[in-house]
DNA sequence: AATGCAGACAACCGCAAATAT
DNA sequence: CATATTTGCGGTTGTCTGCAT
């Protein structure tokens, strides 16, 4: 193969730099932020004499050289952070590298295509679905799951192929209960129901549910569902929702492990009945008439 | 030892939002 | 207020490296 590094181009202001930044470069690039500050990239490509782009330069700063950066293995802790976070938020990288001290958007980028897609892919593989954005309501205490016939809590064959692939998060005595009081209800969306046929490959399931993540998005949250607006999360007793941020909100919620960990996430609210599904759903949860009725035991 | 391949990570690019003029 | 510039994000591509043949 031929290796071509830092190969040039003619920009506006003469040759500019690509490929693999050297020691050198990162030495300069260094000096000049810690003498000139942070920022005003295209100053820095001009002034610093890298013969680099204004974009070239930020992102070597942000993502290699700034300080606090953490490198090496992802932990166990980060990762299982990650998968928390991208069911929450889907490919919000930067809000996910945000809850990451010292990780950065790039590395979380690719570190879910790399390590994580294509495991969540295999756990789809082979499933005939069927998708069904749920019809969910906005509330002052969370994004709600109204139509819950849809499967409904009972107890016929249909039900006992539910699976919950990304559903809401919450156990049903903490997240449910709450989600089905009427006088919450604010919003409401219809429900969109989508047939999916028996995925041929991995890319093509994979295709399907970033579809369906984006169909749920918008009919849950009408458009408001950038950052964390819009998304609201369960009550927990001793916190007064009033005194803290969104941020501090999302923090408490994904540090409550006990509670939520292995219920699945919203706001994708995407529900897979697999027609044939013949492995016997683990009952790990004492509440038999709650969400983790539902959930498989490899979810 | 040479080659091909795939995984991992770095870097680039296009676009949109934010900010400055 | 309109336009230009800058910044940030996410998807994609490029490069390196290790392993299998």
């Amino acid at each position: 193969m031929e290796k071509e590094q830092n190969i040039s181009k003619k920009g506006e202001s003469g040759i500019i730099k690509k490929g693999q930044w050297k020691p050198e470069e990162d030495l300069i690039l260094k000096r000049y932020i810690e003498t000139h500050g942070e920022g005003k990239w295209t100053t820095v490509s001009k002034k610093s004499g890298l013969m680099r782009g204004a974009k070239s330069c930020r992102m070597r700063w942000k993502n290699h050289l700034r300080p606090n950066i953490k490198r090496g293995q992802i932990s166990e802790d980060e990762e299982d952070l990650i998968i928390r976070m991208h069911k929450l938020l889907g490919n919000r990288w930067s809000l996910i590298a945000g809850r990451l001290p010292g990780r950065t958007d790039n590395e979380v980028k690719n570190y879910w295509n790399t390590h994580l897609s294509r495991r969540n892919i295999n756990h789809y593989r082979g499933q005939t679905v069927i998708t069904t954005t749920i019809n969910c309501t906005k509330s002052a205490g969370l994004i709600q799951m109204n139509d819950l016939e849809t499967p409904s809590m009972g107890t016929t064959s249909t039900h006992e192929n539910c699976i919950v692939v990304d559903g809401i998060l919450g156990d049903h005595s903490q997240g449910l209960h709450n989600s089905l009081n009427p006088d919450q209800a604010d919003v409401q969306s219809d429900i969109t129901t989508t047939t999916e046929t028996q995925p041929t490959s991995s890319e093509q399931r994979s295709d399907a549910h970033n579809e369906s993540t984006i169909l749920s998005d918008q009919s849950l949250i009408s458009g408001e569902s950038d950052n964390m607006e819009g998304c609201t999360f369960p009550d927990f007793p001793s916190v007064d929702y009033t005194m803290i941020s969104e941020d501090e909100k999302l923090s408490l919620w994904l540090s409550s492990e006990s509670i939520f960990y292995d219920a699945p996430l919203l706001p994708c609210s995407d529900y897979y009945f697999p027609v044939s599904y013949d492995e016997p759903f683990e009952h790990n949860s004492d509440d038999y008439y709650g969400w983790n009725k539902y959930v498989p035991s490899w979810l």
